[in-house]
DNA sequence: CGAATAGTGTCTTTTAGACACTATGTA
DNA sequence: TACATAGTGTCTAAAAGACACTATTCG
């Protein structure tokens, strides 16, 4: 009831359809997970020209009755082999790449997802199934923005897609969604760490954070000899006020202060 | 060197252009204007069906040398035949509105944009000019919100157009887009006021915002019998700490305290 | 016991927010 | 002069930020 030459034909007064070339329409993906406090990005390495041998961001073409989101979902389970349905995976949408020379081949828009995997901290999510011949690998986000070896546009889409994280973290919950359902203060800040790269001091975090998440009463086990952390659960919220993220701070502000000796939070 | 059906064929291990039916690239637009403390949108009434009569964003086709951004330019320019070579209008990507179904006809997939016109703050721009059937037309955009009517998802996408000026004008100076070149601080707070609904203390959102403006040492006539006031210039830059909208603090905050009694930015 | 971590206490400095007040213009 | 607005001063309460301290658990 949607598609069809036929319909497109009686398309509105203005369009016609031989005026215009055909469009890939695909959905990628900035999939992170954090391990060992360092924040990656899954990457597939590229088989087939052009950028044959670069990494490029998984993703794929969005099927007739998919939405572009449907498609990201179902590339990420691919990808992944993770059971979506159960496990609560982070996913929305970034931004839309429509330059008409972005793939030498044809005229392809990629609407770019953020999608964020949970871990403990430690151990990332098993990828590359062996599957699929181009099956991806988590590379650490940093290390990659700097080497500059992305296939196409990714690098652009990938730097969006940290800016967005890093961003919605400093007025939503959202760095929860990449750690376990419950997880412990310690953890979630190490998640900013990795995100933000700083060094945010525990106690004022911990003060600052706790408002907005939900106590399970639940204990850690205290892993490197220390008290047993309590285990939180987090809803999808906005914090108010936002943290300040001391990366971003504006440097060239007229009014403001010279910096503390630490990089503080809170 | 891009597209053509040639180049298609040849495109990936995965592609075959017969699986999947023609899209319909468009650009659709959220245009705002600020006019008497009321947030205005640009709206054109429909004459064919699908929801013939009905009112909805401005948008065309993407054109096969454009990006997405160029063509919402150039519609914007169509529409409203303001010269943007000169006139500094913001324009950024909001969304992509990629649903099947959304248009009945055949798959459209709509790339949203958010465009913001200055005005001195009584005057709407002059759009309808005339040359176009289907021309836009101004529309106070609480009202329209309320009201539902608009066609396709454009009710969503508006809803979002609305929610990113919002949110952006917490921590960014963007809000003086909608504005002259030069303007005043009540000007701005007008502006303010007008997109989060507000009535803010006019003192203390002189000390908070003046830091983020530049002062031109002009001053404005005085119109209503008061002291002049000065002209400020506004770079894009972050406002840090951000601005807080007390239209959308998280009522039910278990933390907070009970709102105070007058709304009170700053 | 000693080491390491969790979470709270506390002190100082900064900011928010309410509101008064003075200066500067118009009618 | 009367009035209206611009911008600053000022006071109080709250929050930020730095850092100390106690409690708890592991080895």
């Amino acid at each position: 009831m949607t598609q069809g030459s036929k319909s497109a034909r009686e398309f509105l007064e203005s369009y016609n359809p031989g005026d215009y070339p055909s469009i890939a329409l695909t959905a990628d993906l900035v999939v992170f997970a954090v391990s060992a406090g360092t924040l990656n990005v899954a990457l597939v390495r590229r088989g087939g020209h052009p950028f044959k041998g670069a990494l490029a961001l998984p993703g794929g073409f969005v099927g007739p009755e998919e939405s572009a989101e449907q498609a990201a979902r179902r590339e990420l389970a691919e990808e992944t082999a993770l059971d979506l349905g159960s496990l609560p995976v982070h996913l929305e949408q970034l931004a839309t790449y429509t330059h008409p020379d972005r793939d030498p081949r044809m005229r392809v828009v990629t609407v770019a997802h953020l999608a964020l995997l949970a871990t403990d901290g430690t151990v990332l999510p098993e990828i590359a199934a062996g599957s699929d011949a181009a099956a991806a690998a988590w590379h650490p986000v940093h290390h990659i923005l700097s080497s500059n070896e992305l296939a196409f546009d990714h690098q652009a889409i990938l730097q969006e897609g940290l800016k967005r994280l890093a961003g919605k973290m400093e007025y939503t919950t959202v760095a929860a969604r990449l750690l376990p359902e419950e997880f412990t203060l310690t953890q979630l800040r190490t998640v900013y760490d990795a995100v933000w790269d700083t060094a945010l001091p525990a106690g004022n975090f911990t003060r600052k954070m706790m408002p907005h998440l939900t106590d399970t009463g639940r204990k850690a086990r205290a892993a490197t000899g220390g008290a047993p952390a309590a285990l939180f659960t987090a809803a999808d919220r906005h914090i108010h006020p936002p943290l300040a993220n001391p990366g971003t701070n504006p440097a060239g502000n007229q009014a403001s202060k010279p910096a503390s000796k630490v990089k503080g939070l809170v």
